[in-house]
DNA sequence: GACTAAACGAGACGGTACGTCCTGTCTTCAC
DNA sequence: GTGAAGACAGGACGTACCGTCTCGTTTAGTC
């Protein structure tokens, strides 16, 4: 026997309620019960299918970067594709999504399978995508490519942590003019 | 009348649960309460002194620098004080330390006051460190430093805070290398 | 057209594990979630035939005294009759049958029709009887069969409600004996 | 060191907000939280200072018996004592304090410490006045004064719980009487 | 033998009370 | 006035059950 199937309609109103409520009060803001009041579902239906608040937002933002990430440029210009993708990466980041994924990994810290599920679901794709921008000749062949995602990345991540400096198109063109600069 | 003078025993206890806290349960793990508690004093005194437990965690977290930082090395060499720099500040990042920063970070995120307290009092610090050693020769003259220390701390916060690579010796020897092939 | 009739297993099945719960967990620990489970029913099953858990252990009450109250006593000697009565009914009363009565009595006074029920098929009849026997005799002609209805019974609910004494033999016939000396 | 006294405000509030739910909702009717909220207070306080509803209502009880019970009627005459000890009684047992009485002896079926409490703090007390009144020359020497005790409040609580018959002045008149031809 | 329709099991749904934990404030006495 | 103690109002936690609903399946009649 099978009972009644699950409700695609509230698990859309849970997710856009996460999403709204995280938009609204930031990440910490967020609260299970919230999520549940604000989607006009029981506690139990939230429950049901993600244990934690990180979860309903791990699954919100695949949702999101699902809809908003545009495919990956390949003009033939090496450098001028990795700025386009910085500049889209970075105007993610500086959106809802970069305010939720660094929620993530705050709450990843204590959490190792949110850390895993976070790198697999959500980070590592961006990697590869990164990764396959540069491998097509921005950088020296014996470069290794982990490292300057690691350098890539990392500068983006410090500063939305840090907020010492802006994510934005110049830090773009400044990034691909250094790795330019690496022999 | 002055009354009674407030008790650095009770501070100490106080800073020293927290950072013991902390290492046990994990930086979302602490409580105030729970600071309370294994310092053997009244919530009362906590909240006199400090209002958040982000507050008491970086006052905590800057009474240990203050022990363990050792000084920037300056040995002649610049790529050598580089690399020493890293492994020392590699080596305090991958402790509690680290673990506290990633903390505060995270909820610096909602709350502006922290995230500016944070950056003046630790991260600020850190990165006059790093730059003045970058300074000494380690790159081009004409390379943004400001880039370059992001650069450097960028990996080094991405990689703890997402756990998909060891932040260790071999870490400062290839960022080093890597900021050598910057021409 | 007619539908598939009702499952009478599933009928006996609802009221046996209304009854084993009602045993093994007391009347106020048994839920309708917990007797459809135990049932092997589903819960629509429960609710389609009886409203609430007291319906159901009504339901199974009725059939449970169906089975074990046995005929009146009707021996000619009317005390005698009156305390083999008594017997019967305290020796029911200690038992899963007492113990769900009052469960039901202490739902009824928030449930008027319950209240009703509960009256027109367990303690009416039970009432008749008694009086039936209190009319062959022990009485004199002018005392309020009601009223020492009430005195019996209205002892024995008393006892089992508070636990101050015990409802046994002895109470049997000290009742009998303390009714013969009415006047 | 001794800490913030308990708020004596705080236990008048919760234990007028039980009584006033109860008659509005009844006993079933009442919960913790509904108490809470009532009694404008937080629920950790009522449960520090109770562990269920009935704890809650058996104390109000106690404070609105110990307002409201009259000193047992002594006249001289043993069948006006007794009358007018009833119709006291009665009258209390119809309102509110009935209602709380009933309910704490069904949620009693379930919690003997409960059952413990409500004997000693509640229908002990009544019991022995009762048994005082009784004992002044309404019945002959060897009647057992506990069985004639149970005679009494049994047909009360037996009506009050069935409901099959008022328990008013009436009551207390053919109680009195009948008690009277006991020889 | 195909069709109809109600009963069945299963289990998800929106809701509400549960009892616990922590928050930040307060009130007491002791120092 | 500081400190330990601990009660206070408040709110989120995760769980249990409520009563309803929506599936696919089963089991009788009809046609």
């Amino acid at each position: 026997m099978v009972g009644r199937p699950r409700s695609e309609e509230a698990r859309k109103a849970i997710l856009r309620a996460a999403l709204d409520l995280c938009a609204r009060d930031g990440y910490q803001g967020v609260t299970m019960k919230g999520i549940a009041e604000a989607a006009g579902s029981g506690r139990q239906t939230v429950y049901r299918w993600w244990q934690t608040k990180a979860q309903v937002l791990l699954e919100a933002l695949t949702d999101v970067l699902a809809e908003q990430v545009a495919p990956t440029p390949d003009s033939g210009d090496p450098r001028a594709d990795l700025v386009a993708f910085l500049e889209q990466t970075f105007t993610l980041a500086r959106g809802v999504a970069g305010q939720i994924v660094v929620g993530l990994m705050a709450d990843a810290q204590s959490d190792p399978e949110l850390s895993a599920d976070l790198r697999a679901r959500i980070i590592g794709p961006r990697r590869a995508a990164l990764r396959a921008v540069l491998a097509r000749g921005a950088l020296p062949a014996d470069v290794d490519l982990e490292l300057a995602v690691d350098l890539v990345f990392g500068v983006m991540w410090y500063r939305l942590l840090n907020r010492h400096a802006d994510v934005n198109e110049d830090l773009a063109e400044e990034m691909a003019a250094l790795l330019a600069r690496i022999r």
